[in-house]
DNA sequence: GTAAACTCTAGTAAAATAATAGGATAAAAG
DNA sequence: CTTTTATCCTATTATTTTACTAGAGTTTAC
């Protein structure tokens, strides 16, 4: 299940992204238009901004913007800054790699190989698109 | 992240795919050999007998076996029971459609755009594996 | 009929998620 | 230089999900 946290980065930055300028849009503008709760979505774009993906500015007129072109951000980084490890397990996780307590052997656990397909072909996608591709 | 109940029921159906013969087995047995809680695979193993993976036998010599082929067994069934939908929110899904309440137009959405190809990848990685492509 | 095994319902502890609260800091306007 | 506006930051809380536990019930082999 993808949380919240990351659906409403996505859409936060989906819309900064849609806007022509690149000046300033306050928190609350952006949570009012996507319902979204503003304390909760400050947060993020807390995150977002100190990840390297937004700007901000203080005071009257200030707010968040979006610091790179769209089509320079490619979800893979957006994904693991949101909603953590794209591996479903971290035996698979080519970031943030630990190998399993149970696991006696990874060459030979199904459940290894499985979610090594699964990491590749999700990988894959987010590789391939950026945030102006799904705009 | 992938539960806990999922990889455990992952590796009890392993176990049982990579033996020769399908006579019962013991809960007791895979949960040693697998190095799991017996009363929580107790209810995974529950759980797979009630959707058609698994055969069961009460008493003595009793147990639970696999009723099909392992070939027989795509991993998109496995994975739906176990971890739930495939689709990482539930306006992708396919088999437990539901809109987003926060969603005034799926059309338009980044969020849904972008899930939408995540979720057709992972299909695909789960159609193309059997239990038996992962022992 | 007794021991061995699964069946089933209920309950609980821990962790993760989704918020909320409120003061601190900085920038702009007058 | 004071007021207003808006982000910054830490802490706390509520809700939900996950992981696991307890124990009585039921079926089967011998």
């Amino acid at each position: 299940m993808l949380s919240k946290k990351t659906k409403y980065g996505l859409k936060a930055l989906t819309f900064l992204a849609r806007r022509k300028d690149r000046s300033p849009v306050q928190i609350a503008e952006i949570a009012r238009h996507e319902n979204i709760s503003q304390k909760f979505l400050e947060s993020i774009l807390l995150t977002l901004r100190k990840n390297g993906y937004l700007g901000s500015r203080k005071g009257k007129g200030g707010g968040y913007y979006l610091i790179k072109d769209p089509s320079e951000i490619p979800m893979t980084g957006v994904m693991r800054v949101l909603e953590g490890p794209i591996a479903m397990v971290p035996c698979v996780s080519l970031n943030f790699y630990e190998p399993c307590a149970d696991c006696p052997d990874e060459a030979t656990c199904s459940v290894h190989k499985l979610m090594l397909l699964v990491r590749d072909s999700a990988l894959e996608v987010y590789r391939n698109n950026t945030l102006a591709d799904i705009i």
